[in-house]
This record gives structure tokens, sequence and C-alpha cells, in this order.
DNA sequence: ATGCCCAATTGCATTGGA
């Protein structure tokens, strides 16, 4: 028990980045600091040949990536071996590269993590809001699967679901809303509902956290947040799980992700 | 009532994000 990483816990993080490209010294920076374990990446904007395995494996952790210019793309960094890595849901046929899994090494046994990129939906009634909760039904039915064969479980991303009104700053506001419609939170729900637990949940937090701000209106400095990032573990991950937190200060860095990181520790 | 910011594109405005 001399490798590095038996100094310091198991823990499970996702960040979306908004573009790799430019946050790529933000990620090094922050997997210094606090030497997650296995971290799921989003809207990392690269294809894969220009996805910057070099810099982030000179750091320690392995890379398993699907990109795409412009939109979406996601990634799975660890510290531990990674194995049988499955590109998208085998249920949905999409070209939007918004799923990637692989098994982990753990120290007490693999983790299968799945990382997601869920898509915003833009407006409630949209065709991107069809496609939303088609892709969610899709997730769900192939989960129920995945669960089956992987007890260990981790289902990591950015939502874009926040699944109550304390998740939300103005749930007024929000009411009904994009990210906040009931079919949305439904969704959510069904996902617990296959045996997943909200690990930011699982301990007491500070009133009004949240994931990510807008860019606009000062929405950091004001704490007009949502939370819409999460770590979702299956029950055997879960009674493992000693804390959760939001990485809150890297939205204060210059150039920011909108997004902060959630991580969750396995003791 | 609406935009406000940020990233990317083959750009000199538009789209998407949330």
């Amino acid at each position: 028990m001399s490798a590095p990483e038996s100094t310091t816990p198991f823990s499970i993080a996702t960040w979306n980045v908004n573009s790799l490209k430019v946050r790529l010294p933000h990620l090094l920076e922050w997997l210094a600091e606090a030497n997650p374990t296995v971290v799921c990446l989003q809207e990392t904007k690269l294809e894969d040949h220009a996805f910057p395995t070099a810099e982030i494996e000179a750091a320690g952790y392995q890379v398993a990536f699907a990109g795409q210019k412009t939109y979406n793309g996601v990634a799975i960094v660890s510290r531990l071996p990674l194995a049988d890595v499955v590109v998208g849901n085998p249920r949905f046929d999409d070209p939007q590269k918004r799923l990637i899994s692989a098994t982990v090494a753990a120290p007490d046994g693999d983790v299968r993590v799945v990382g997601a990129y869920f898509p915003n939906g833009q407006a409630v009634g949209s065709d991107k809001y069809a496609y939303k909760l088609q892709w969610l039904t899709a997730l769900h039915d192939w989960l129920a699967d995945e669960l089956a064969s992987h007890p260990r479980l981790a289902l990591c991303g950015d939502y874009n679901i926040a699944p109550e009104d304390a998740d939300v700053h103005d749930p007024v506001a929000w009411a009904g809303q994009i990210l906040c419609s009931d079919p949305e939170r439904q969704a959510f729900r069904d996902l617990i509902a296959l045996g997943l637990v909200d690990a930011y949940r699982l301990f007491p937090q500070a009133e009004r956290s949240f994931s990510w701000w807008d860019y606009r209106n000062l929405g950091f400095q004001k704490n007009l947040g949502l939370r819409i990032d999460h770590v979702l573990l299956s029950a055997p991950l879960a009674a493992r799980c000693t804390a959760a937190r939001i990485e809150r200060h890297l939205r204060k860095k210059e150039r920011p992700s909108d997004h902060a990181p959630v991580i969750a520790t396995l003791g």
C-alpha cells in the first residue's frame, strides 16, 4: 500500500469545462490541488486529434475521450487504470458526443464510471427539448441494464436538470422552465429509482449551493445559480461515500468555466 | 419586454449554452 493513490481516498468528480482548450490550465491546476482519482469532463469541444493527452498524462492521469468540433465532447481522466471504454448509448444512435463509460480499477474493486453531458433542451416544447426527453428515456433504459452488470456504478455529469427547488436560486422565476420542468425532474427521479443516490445530498450542505452560474449579470457574484451537475452513486458506492462538495473557488479564476466541479469522496 | 457573457466559427455576425 505504498502507491501514491493510497495516500488520498478514492474520489470521483464531474466538471463541465466549457472548452478544454481554454480550461486546460485550470484543469491541471485543480488536478494537482484536489488530487481527484477520476474526473468526468463535459463540453471539451475538441476533436479527438486535438485532445491534450500528453499534458494530462504528464500530470499522472490516464485519459479516455470522445469529442467533436464546436459542441459537446466528453472525457474521463483517471489516476487509476481505465478499461472497457464505451462511447455513447448503444440503445440510442446519436451523432452528438455526450456519453463515455469506462471501468476504473479502484483498490477495493472495479467501479464503472459513466460520464454524461445531458442535452440542454433550449426551451420547453422545442425540438431540442423533445430530443432531451428521448435521450433521457434511452439513458434510463440502458442504465437499468448497466447497473445489473455493474453494481458499483457512478453516473457523473452535467445533467442540465435542477432536481429540486432547493437547487434553484429563484424557483418561482424558473418554475416550469427548461432545466426545471416536470418531465425533466421526473426523468431525474426515474434515474434515482434505478437505485442511484445523489452524493451531494448525502451530507448537510449550505443553502443556495449551486454548480453553475450564468456568465451574465454578475451571476456568480450574486450567487444566481443552479445545481445541475451531479454525481449519482449506486448503493454499494453510496454506502462508502464520506463527503461531497462543489469546488466553487474554480468559478473565481480568470476565464472560468460557467460550471464548478462536483466531487464525491469514497472513504 | 429583452439583453446583459463566453466560446467557436471561417467571422467581421451568428449560434448554442443554461
